[in-house]
DNA sequence: ATGCTTGTTGGACAGTCGTACAACAACTGC
DNA sequence: GCAGTTGTTGTACGACTGTCCAACAAGCAT
């Protein structure tokens, strides 16, 4: 008589992603206060006490997820982009028009974003790895906007004012979604681009 | 034999602006997660009940102080502002930069800000409240570009423009200040206000 | 001086938190 | 089939959380 597995091991890197992806639903559907590793454990049909065994704590596993979650906002970008054929221009508005639709402008996401945030301030690694994903934003913004011809002392600039503007439309459009809608975003982006990319100096 | 007194009492508004100014203290050195009850108690020299006291939960006491944080802001930008003189792109212009520099770009601001981020979207009270001094916000900005003389159509869009380009390089600013100085978000911000306020459509 | 109002105290309360760890069992290689 | 490895469990632990409330005392009115 044998009794039914109480349980199936996974390979590491299958269960580390199962947390993963649990901390992301947990953190969608409670914010940032209810992620706790209970909540995770329960929600990943686990264990409480495996967190522990894949993350040195709490703090490592919402860094990961945040790792994560900006791992498919980029490639979701690099779709958008691809998608969007060769003219440079077409390119560029297909980034900035992807950041404001699903599934990257969704409520959903600010409270892993928030929740990563939270913790730049107090840990040095975190403000290491907050660091390194935003230059990385950036320069990916940089190259698209030199593919618009726009002449290379300016791309700084021009990358970081556009990074900002994608950013702060993202904060707002998540924050309360009736104050514009996607569409508005789209365009006033847009017509920051064109100011941008057109105007001297 | 008298003993001094074990306590004052206090009006209830000080005693509630104490309390408010000990939470963005407690905020600004310990960060989102180090904001309890008992921590802000002690930060204001007052037993933990007394937080009950005043303020329905931890969630109204944190609200109640981005409300005084923001007022703060507010202050701040409307006597640059006014330091700037009559000329209507002057006063345009030190509105933004005054968004970069201290007391408002400072990272100890941040931790409120993510604070109540955290809380916008499962508390329907506190969305309400962002969404009007957010509208507050956009409001003094479009006057702002009113006087520069933007036709009346495009106000709203260029509004939500600048207000999201300041939010998002104020953002970055506070976390990883190493990313671009405080000069150039002001550089930055004052081009592509040029670029709105003079190219057409 | 006495009483009253009420701001204030300090601790009790029931939870929840993150972490650590011994025991267990699923799978691998034999 | 058996042993060894290790992913996994469940719980215990101490510290902390927010909320509540009876007792106290500061200051005002009388």
């Amino acid at each position: 008589m044998t009794s039914p597995p109480a349980f199936r091991r996974s390979e590491p890197d299958a269960r580390r992603a199962d947390l993963i992806a649990a901390t992301a639903r947990v953190l969608a559907r409670e914010g940032t206060g209810g992620a706790s590793v209970r909540a995770i454990a329960v929600e990943a049909g686990v264990s409480p006490g495996l967190v522990g065994h894949y993350f040195a704590g709490i703090d490592a596993l919402v860094a990961a997820t945040y790792a994560h979650v900006e791992h498919t906002v980029s490639e979701a970008l690099d779709a958008a982009v691809a998608a969007a054929g060769p003219d440079p221009r077409a390119r560029l508005d297909a980034f900035v028009t992807a950041s404001f639709s699903p599934p990257i402008a969704s409520g959903e996401l600010l409270a892993t974003w928030t929740a990563f945030w939270s913790l730049v301030r107090s840990r040095d690694d975190i403000a290491r790895q907050h660091d390194e994903q935003y230059a990385a934003f950036r320069a990916r913004l940089e190259s698209l906007l030199a593919e618009c011809g726009l002449p290379a002392p300016r791309l700084r600039h021009a990358a970081i004012a556009i990074t900002a503007l994608v950013d702060g439309l993202w904060l707002e459009l998540c924050l309360s979604p009736q104050a514009f809608s996607a569409d508005e975003a789209g365009t006033i982006a847009r017509s920051v681009l064109d100011a941008l990319t057109s105007s001297g100096r």
